[in-house]
DNA sequence: GCCGTTTTCGGCCCGACTGTTTTCAGTCG
């Protein structure tokens, strides 16, 4: 089993026993899951080296978790959790996914009315049945069917975190089969989408049999839909289909891009290429039987009189016309990020200190990070006035021993009220070197109300960025009814800048909301949001991406500035 | 179930909101 395995089963006990009404037992279960989720290397191994006591050192983990942890290494389950399958057989990782459904609903549901999987829940909801419980009404069923109906649209996709690592790893892994020249993960991977539906994998190999018998016996592979000399389907144990294609050396660039799509911006371009009276398909750029190009992707789109086109851009959202033109814009690139103006640490919700964060920043090549832990109206922190100022003394210090090499940045997390205010006193905030401000609950109010709130925060003349501005989560949650042409307006009249959060599941701003901003010449700034040290690599795997679809260029983004130039930039011009 | 400059018991994060109720349970962050 895989940490992320141990994980989801502690996590998944932390819910039966949520259930029982126990008390302190869940948060225990959890605060495990979160130690194995923050380990670097592998549980197993750990199991394996040091046994039971070595796993009890780990923060949060006990004797008593420590042998169930034990227990799953050894067997892949363990006999407490199947005991809580049995006495109460419920999918209850899918069914509390749903906004608003925890485990208490959950056991009312299966007790009253048999409901075990969603598609039981979605059935209890449209008859009218769950209003009859007690505690339960009409509002809450059209709350868990608007909820089910969300997370139905995103079915089948996954996001873009959950599967960018493999897709890398198993790239990485037929390029070093041998006998392979060339490998690469195409498809809406590629294009970096930000849900998934299936892999592409594609590769020029001189024996076309050792790679697809690579390929259908990886361990990740569940079943094996088809196999072929040119076209392999499988299926993973994740539940995803993945395709392998081997191709001709000669047709790497033509299939590369007819692999990567999207579907509109190939129909697009085979609509260029009949237009010169030519062909262009998955085997090269052809005039009658002469092949003009396909080789690379470069010599494709130079022979249909395009710019190259990035992938990331292949949505047929114009990027032809720019192209047609040569005025498609100098994307930003990985590697030009110098700072991360979000991140948290165990002062709040974080699971590592400043200093490590700063480790983990150093690793990263960046040059300073705010630390913006949250703020006191979120319950869950127990921050005060007295511990923001305690943290940045904490700061200062830090900043002396760094002594230039590196940047620690005073900051803070601000929760922004029902009514727009902020819940830290302007004096303090006057005092941080970045207040990012964020919305952290009242997600359902009117459109109005919600922009006019928002706007009326970025107003706040300490305000500097606007986090995770629409609140989304990625295949998870809706993002708050507000007027993002609105929100950027007033960006724009305010001086705040608007970030990309970079973590896999909020992203967000998302991609055309990027755009818009760029266009409407507002400064960005992409941040991790991370939580815990290994988080800060997110805006290199997903921001930079995220901004690159967004059409931003480096200018637009001004987290890659050195960071006096950077907080130039802010209000104030601090 | 975990933890300990409080150390083998007693505390552990908690306020706001929602939908449902007339006093509160459940969810969320």
């Amino acid at each position: 089993m895989t940490n992320a395995d141990i994980a989801a089963c502690l996590r998944e006990m932390a819910l039966f026993l949520d259930m029982t009404g126990v008390e302190f037992k869940p948060r225990a279960y959890e605060k495990a899951a979160h130690a194995i989720e923050a380990l670097d290397g592998a549980v197993s191994e750990l199991y394996a080296s040091g046994g039971v006591k070595a796993l009890a050192k780990l923060p949060g983990v006990g004797k008593g978790i420590a042998e169930r942890i034990g227990e799953m290494v050894q067997t892949g389950t363990c006999r407490d959790l199947e005991d809580m399958r049995r006495e109460t057989p419920v999918n209850i990782r899918d069914l509390t996914a749903i906004d608003g459904i925890g485990p208490k609903m959950v056991k009312a549901l299966y007790q009253d009315l048999g409901v075990r999987t969603v598609a039981d829940l979605e059935q209890a909801a449209r008859s009218g049945s769950i209003r009859g419980l007690p505690h339960f009404g009409e509002k809450t069923e059209t709350r868990i069917l608007k909820s089910i109906g969300f997370l139905r649209q995103s079915q089948g996709r996954l996001p873009l975190g959950m599967v960018l690592d493999l897709a890398r790893d198993i790239e990485a892994r037929l390029a070093g089969v041998r006998g392979v020249r060339q490998a690469a993960v195409a498809g809406s991977i590629r294009r970096r989408r930000e849900t998934v539906r299936d892999f592409d994998f594609l590769v020029v190999a001189d024996d076309p049999e050792t790679v697809t018998d690579f390929f259908v016996s990886m361990p990740e592979v569940a079943h094996v839909h088809g196999k072929g000399s040119t076209k392999t389907m499988v299926r993973l144990r994740s539940g995803m289909d993945a395709d392998l294609r081997v191709v001709p050396a000669e047709c790497w660039g033509a299939a590369l891009n007819y692999f990567t799509g999207s579907k509109d911006h190939n129909v697009a371009l085979r609509r260029i290429a009949i237009e010169k009276g030519w062909k262009l398909n998955e085997y090269g750029l052809f005039e009658g039987e002469r092949a003009i190009a396909g080789c690379t992707e470069e010599e494709v789109y130079d022979a249909l009189g395009l710019q190259y086109v990035p992938p990331e851009l292949r949505e047929n959202t114009g990027e032809i016309e720019q192209a047609r033109a040569g005025r498609l814009p100098r994307l930003i690139e990985p590697g030009s990020l110098r700072g991360d103006l979000q991140t948290q640490t165990a002062w709040s919700d974080g699971a590592n200190s400043i200093e490590e964060m700063v480790a983990a920043a150093l690793a990263c090549g960046l040059e300073y990070i705010a630390i913006t832990d949250h703020t006191h109206s979120l319950a869950m922190m127990r921050t005060d006035d007295a511990k923001l100022m305690e943290q940045m003394e904490a700061i200062a210090r830090l900043n002396r021993e760094l002594d230039g090499g590196f940047r620690v940045l005073a900051g803070a997390e601000v929760n922004i009220n029902k009514d727009g205010s902020l819940d830290v006193s302007d004096e303090l905030l006057a005092r941080l070197d970045v207040v990012g401000i964020a919305v952290h609950s009242h997600f359902n109010l009117p459109r109005g109300e919600q922009t006019q709130r928002i706007i009326r925060a970025m107003e706040n003349p300490h305000a500097d960025i606007l986090f995770h501005p629409t609140g989304r989560k990625v295949a998870q949650r809706e993002a708050c009814d507000v007027d993002i042409d609105a929100v950027i307006a007033a960006a724009k009249r305010t001086g705040t800048v608007l970030e990309i959060d970079a973590y896999p599941d909020r992203m967000d701003l998302k991609d055309e909301h990027v755009r818009k901003t760029v266009a409407a010449g507002v400064p960005l700034v992409i941040d991790s949001d991370a939580h815990r040290a290994a988080h800060m690599r997110f805006p290199e795997d997903f921001g930079i991406s995220i901004a690159r679809r967004g059409w931003a260029t480096a200018n637009d983004v001004i987290n890659t500035l050195p960071v006096d130039e950077f907080l130039a930039h802010l209000k104030g011009g601090n």
